[in-house]
DNA sequence: GGCCCATGTCAATGCGCGTTGACTTGTCGA
DNA sequence: TCGACAAGTCAACGCGCATTGACATGGGCC
């Protein structure tokens, strides 16, 4: 990892010493790691001066390496905010976020990198099935209407997904007619899927 | 990685020292291992035992690993014979396809999970972008035909690989009513990109 | 105010990695 | 047949990593 941003402690921190704050910065800095560079190519190291602390409070408190990318793949399983956004706006939404770069700062993107990487780890993989169909499948179902059915919501899924992988290995966002073009496109995609039967 | 399986290398080779024949084992381990384990959990040791041969040979014989893995990478990436297909029966044939299970056999089940690995490390990311650009997106461009433009060819293979994705995480084969929504579905979704305009 | 344990710091260790260079050995042409 | 060069082997190096244990220090409690 290169250089990521400043240290996620806060400012002034009422007590100099706190356990609990020291492995809370610890385990946010390790999620923001881990879903920027993976678990191999994000050392401790790294996430310690992420979090502002000392490398070797990270095996103290989370028993190594693994058991930390456990916890923050834990922490970044949770419920999706899927339930606030508009419907009528959703696919555009999508298609317009979909031509942009994928921004590491969203925490949509990282949750899919996060989930992207664990599928890759022998040790995590497992964990991915579940966490796609809570976090995924089942909201996307819930919020189409229960009309739609789980078929739907694995097509929408599936795009999704298919979406967000090309905007990861495209990397830059698009730009002129051929954004206008996709988005226009992807949006017609979208709405196919959620619009109609 | 653990244990694979046996070396590649056939077993009465007709000179014990081939360099061509040697080379090509060596790419061939890569494309096995890297596809398994992916970039950073593959070591060029795991990689020269599985093909049978020296760790030294394969920073002289390609540069190093990344020059290794760019050329698996190219290697794995092959022009497809999407001319060959039958653009009538298309869509649906990739979505009894994606309604199956996914099978490790199938060279492009391996082919995908290589893919994937890639897409999940920034070192090879950028070369994976560039890799599909050339051997995936150009030629479907080129099939749909040149009034397409860039822009479907990206779309179908967002698409492609979102549901190839979606029956990697699956697992198993879809069955009864869901399997034929399913297929319906992806039939048309598909059709809607490569069909009209 | 001073003890003492929780908390944080620091240096050191061992390991696996990619890579290098010197060396050996096979093989093919003269 | 034999020499020269390609091909393969081997040991070693430097590096970054996770992890450990000894040490320093802050702050709550008596």
């Amino acid at each position: 990892m290169t250089d990521l941003a400043e240290p996620v402690r806060p400012a002034a921190p009422p007590r100099r010493r706190d356990a609990g704050a020291t492995r809370a910065a610890i385990l946010e800095a390790a999620r923001i790691a881990f879903a920027a560079t993976g678990y191999d190519r994000t050392s401790l190291r790294d996430i310690a001066a992420l979090a502002g602390s000392d490398v070797a409070l990270i095996p103290r408190y989370f028993g190594g390496k693994e058991g930390l990318f456990t916890e923050a793949l834990k922490a970044t399983i949770a419920p999706d905010r899927l339930r606030d956004w508009d419907r009528s706006r959703f696919s555009r939404d999508v298609a317009e976020m979909m031509a942009g770069a994928a921004d590491i700062a969203d925490p949509r993107t990282r949750t899919f990198q996060f989930l992207l990487q664990a599928a890759t780890s022998p040790t995590t993989a497992p964990l991915l099935g579940r966490a796609v169909q809570e976090r995924f499948l089942a909201p996307i179902r819930d919020w189409l209407g229960d009309e739609a059915g789980q078929e739907r919501a694995r097509v929408l899924a599936a795009i999704y997904i298919g979406f967000l992988v090309e905007r990861l290995i495209r990397g830059a966002a698009l730009e002129g007619p051929e954004r206008t073009a996709f988005v226009e496109r992807v949006t017609a995609v979208i709405d196919g899927v959620i619009g109609p039967g």
